[in-house]
DNA sequence: TGGCGCATCTTGTCAATGGCAAGATAGGAT
DNA sequence: ATCCTATCTTGCCATTGACAAGATGCGCCA
């Protein structure tokens, strides 16, 4: 555990983490400052460098944090296609500056090992719930590059839950559609490998 | 026209704008520096804030330019679903700067009255292609806030496309999807409104 | 044709930020 | 008790966004 035990603070990065994901939350990841973190936090302007090196590494760490948090959160649901997808769109509202952070890797280290492990993790949990869709196909390709079978399922599935959440996100969405994401979701999510508009 | 006529520079602002597009491109909006383009421009440090009056106001044209590209991309086409999403995806793509500060509001003022005319421009043309859906339902919803029907449909589409669109631009998606994502595209909007992983 | 007005652009400045270097502090090990 | 080392602070510099004030030159109108 990285747990309570500390030093001078009582374990700072936690702290800054938090104070991160609620900065980000007020006004984008673009507009955050160390500085204004080490504040938050009651620590000197140059506390935060200690331990995370740099903006790009704070942002790795919420990175990290974010999708190893998505894994669990889609890793908990019975791994039905449904839930899955509302799962992801809850997380992203929940989790909305972590969520903006895992995609936009040009301002963190997408290449670090534990990156790519806690992506990888997510990325699985994701993957299963659409291998194991009923009616999904053996077809792997055409072997001409395109993307059939399984390989579309799986993209369609994750495409149309993340356009959902990142319009969402976005504010993007006319006032029409209510404020309940989960619900939206539910019903957005039911046009996939679906006929159209119906209202059931 | 705002042509080509123009004082010291000769049409300083669509330099700027054209060096934003540049400089976004190569590492993302938030790392766009307004000194850097003056610099692209050869103009001094301050010329960029006359004609945008600050970051936000430069994002502001950007945002304006690119919901009119959009739409006229999206009005180019025939208006049948899967042309329209393609034609999202395409744009996407061949625009990634100004379409990472579209839907990126925090950055600019999204709520002026050029943004407005031009993203709803670009708003009603995506809907008219849902709405020509031959199996589309006129159902407008059961009166409790859910979003069937119609509204549910054009979602769905919207999602999809700009789900696969920001994936793909994150370079989140695996290796194994090829490297056309107009092709892809086609795939993945064909299993909306579609029965699972039709390999044809 | 010649001067005037004003948009355009420049120079100068200030506060805030990210990052680096060097020093101070305190908890834990020996 | 003393040293060691991670933790945190202070100080500094280059860069940036924003603002203020001044210089420049195009176009209009007499």
């Amino acid at each position: 555990m990285t747990g309570t035990r500390g030093y001078h603070h009582g374990d700072l990065p936690r702290a800054l983490l938090a104070a991160a994901e609620e900065a980000i939350r007020e006004s984008g990841p673009a507009a955050l400052s160390l500085r204004d973190l080490a504040r938050r936090a009651g620590v000197s302007h140059a506390a935060p460098a200690h331990h995370f090196g740099d903006r790009a590494g704070l942002f790795t760490a919420l990175a990290v944090q974010g999708f190893d948090l998505l894994a669990e959160a889609l890793e908990s649901t019975g791994g039905e296609l449904l839930d899955l997808g509302v799962a992801y769109v809850d997380f992203a509202v929940r989790h909305r500056a972590h969520f903006e952070v895992m995609f936009h890797p040009d301002l963190y280290r997408s290449d670090a090992a534990e990156v790519r492990a806690a992506r990888d993790r997510a990325g699985a949990a994701l993957h299963a719930g659409v291998t194991a869709l009923p009616a999904a196909s053996t077809d792997v390709g055409d072997g001409r590059g395109g993307v059939h079978g399984p390989l579309g399922d799986a993209l369609a599935a994750w495409s149309i839950v993340h356009g959902f959440a990142t319009l969402w996100l976005a504010d993007a969405l006319p006032p029409g559609v209510g404020d309940d994401p989960r619900e939206v979701a539910r019903t957005v999510i039911g046009r996939l490998f679906a006929p159209a508009a119906d209202p059931g």
